[in-house]
DNA sequence: AAACAGGCCAACCGCCGAATC
DNA sequence: AGATTCGGCGGTTGGCCTGTT
């Protein structure tokens, strides 16, 4: 037997939202702190909407400061890069771009990027250059992104199911990590050296030198401090806590 | 002006894992 | 322990728009 369907499909709405639907949603959500159960939120709000696409409808659009189209270079940098190191897992890549949904991303991919990633990445015999991921990615517990302010200063995340916000406390992290290089989609190993300046973290072939700057509250973050600068991306470390059923 | 092709993107589909019963 | 429910996710679809022939 298969799994009830979670509305009744020939009596709900289909297709684009109108105004007026927006507009009940907002105020019905404005109205309370959580939406609770988004499956019987449309009777309540009195929509005639599968519950689901009322919740794509409000992550996707509708969600205060969501940012459509209009991606920066840098933007598609950093998508690119995090691309080449976790593959299709666009919630985890829009979480990392403030105001950019994984529909938003996803699309962008799909119709722009996607393109001239390959393009990029193929050598003049046709070959790609090195393999996109298809299947099971490596993505392990921790992770260094552009703030988008400063681009000289990349700060720590945890990275375990789920993205942690900026700042977080990462100060179990393991003692080597891999950064993609903004002029290789590559990623280059660093190792990380207790001396007597502190952390710091070496490129394998000693071609730059990154810093870890360990701040007053506890938190860290990475400043770069050679020639070879990180792309915007994301530094990983050994001791994957990340479960990913969805590749076979 | 009409027909067609391709790009774009909002929305849907179906699966999975976690939570709950 | 197994069944059910729900939220979340990535893949895909379909309709609108724009450019080209």
């Amino acid at each position: 037997m298969g799994r009830a369907p979670c509305c009744d499909k020939a009596n709900v709405k289909r297709g684009r939202w109108s105004p007026e639907e927006d507009e009940t949603l907002k105020n019905y959500l404005k109205k309370h702190a959580t939406p609770g159960n988004w499956i019987t939120l449309p009777q309540k709000a009195g929509l005639k909407r599968c519950g689901k696409s009322c919740r794509l409808r409000w992550l996707n659009y509708l969600r205060p400061h969501i940012k459509h189209g209009g991606f920066t270079h840098e933007e598609d940098q950093f998508i690119c890069s995090l691309y080449a190191t976790i593959g299709t897992r666009w919630s985890l890549i829009a979480a990392q771009l403030p105001g950019r949904t994984d529909n938003d991303v996803k699309n962008h991919w799909n119709t722009k990027l996607k393109k001239m990633f390959l393009a990029a990445n193929t050598n003049a015999t046709g070959n790609t250059v090195f393999s996109t991921p298809t299947s099971q990615p490596q993505v392990e517990d921790c992770s260094v992104f552009d703030d988008h302010e400063n681009s000289a200063e990349y700060h720590v995340l945890g990275l375990e199911q789920t993205p942690l916000p900026l700042g977080s406390d990462v100060s179990g992290l393991g003692s080597s990590c891999s950064v993609p290089l903004s002029n290789e989609a590559v990623s280059a190993s660093l190792v990380k050296e207790e001396n007597e300046n502190g952390t710091q973290w070496f490129g394998e072939d000693e071609s730059f030198l990154l810093d870890f700057v360990y701040e007053d509250n506890g938190f860290v973050s990475l400043e770069n401090s050679s020639e070879v600068a990180p792309s915007f991306g994301s530094l990983y470390a050994p001791n994957t806590t990340e479960k990913r059923k969805r590749d076979n």
